[in-house]
DNA sequence: CGCTAGTCTTAAACTTGTTTAAGGGTACTT
DNA sequence: AAGTACCCTTAAACAAGTTTAAGACTAGCG
């Protein structure tokens, strides 16, 4: 187990905690206690860059919220080829929930695209939170509903759309991330060649 | 509200309740305090062929237990096309959890494609049991995450493989779908026509 | 400064999958 | 016994997306 220098409790900035309030917030209100709990069990932690925090065959030890910066959560199949599975943006959670859970190795990446600042929060803390505040229970069964939801939609997507139509869809659920991200990322994303999302985007511009 | 004859609770068969009490069993033992709650709760009903138990536009009112049978879940597009997004055979649930949670219109259906028996349990139901039997909080987060992690996969699956890969992951992971399902419906799962499904099962039979 | 690595675009040849149309098979109706 | 509905396959023309290769345009780096 590593031994990371903000490890310690206490030294995460007020600016993240903020942060992490406010989301849960959204959802419902927090208890001073609840507050605290986080406050104590959450661990700061800053990435650079194309740095992984999370590598094939490697357990999923940590849920992960991303305060600042930006993740890409993708598989490597048989022929090499990186795909991207999710991107996490600011504000959301990212983890390789089968693996957290299962404790078995992970079959997927995560790594940086953009220097990032985050929180995260080990199994065994949040099972505590699930145990002692029953609010959480909620609050992360929440998180996973919604995020079954989301990869719903994209399933029907990728199944009923041609490229154009995903890529539109894509802009318009994260318009964020359509200047911010390189294409190539997009197309990993999207499930097309850099090459093509390039016709793409050709071709939609001159539809205008 | 409807009040169809087996609603009201005792009316549920032995066979279905133990179906059900195996399923959980699976995941944690149950004490008989929960047992009688579920026998209390769920709601058993035969659907025929071709009948829906969720339309689009419909709000998902409860979480199906199939007991027997198998359904498909599919949502329409714009040309009108049915796209298959999940099928539940025997031992599975089903619902659209988005709607079911948010209460909101589904932009899903729900058919049976073959006769089915089933067990329901409506929302207010299973709040009751989260609240009473914090247990139950677990098993439905577990079979959640486990949806999850499917989906996950397929998403992975439909960006980085061709049509041939994935009907051969398709007989993989249900051998005995592929077989019961008429093609049409297992080419609209995997988001290819019926006409290239065949092509596709030529090639691969002449491989051999 | 010049070098390298990453990014974006274009184009031509190719592969994968769709569309349209037709024909044959089975099974349930009438 | 014929009728209809559904299911599965074949084939030819077509559209969607990939591959390979090349050129231009950054941005970081020694």
């Amino acid at each position: 187990m590593d031994m990371s220098p903000d490890k310690n409790p206490g030294n995460v900035s007020n600016e993240s905690l903020e942060s992490l309030f406010q989301y849960f917030g959204n959802i419902m209100p927090l208890k001073e206690i609840e507050r605290d709990e986080l406050r104590s069990m959450m661990r700061e932690r800053t990435i650079r860059r194309r740095q992984y925090i999370l590598q094939e065959g490697d357990v999923c030890k940590a849920y992960t919220y991303v305060v600042s910066g930006c993740f890409r959560m993708f598989g490597v199949d048989q022929k090499g080829t990186e795909n991207n599975l999710q991107f996490a943006p600011e504000n959301n959670w990212i983890a390789d929930i089968g693996s957290f859970f299962s404790e078995k190795p992970s079959k997927l990446f995560i790594e940086a695209i953009e220097p990032c600042l985050v929180l995260q929060i080990e199994k065994k803390d949040l099972l505590h939170l699930y145990i002692n505040h029953h609010k959480f229970d909620r609050y992360f069964r929440v998180i996973i509903e919604n995020k079954y939801v989301e990869l719903q939609n994209r399933v029907l997507q990728n199944i009923s759309s041609t490229a154009e139509e995903r890529y539109t869809a894509f802009i318009e659920q994260y318009p964020n991330l359509s200047n911010r991200l390189p294409s190539t990322q997009i197309a990993s994303y999207l499930g097309v060649t850099p090459e093509f999302l390039s016709k793409v985007r050709k071709s939609l511009s001159s539809k205008r």
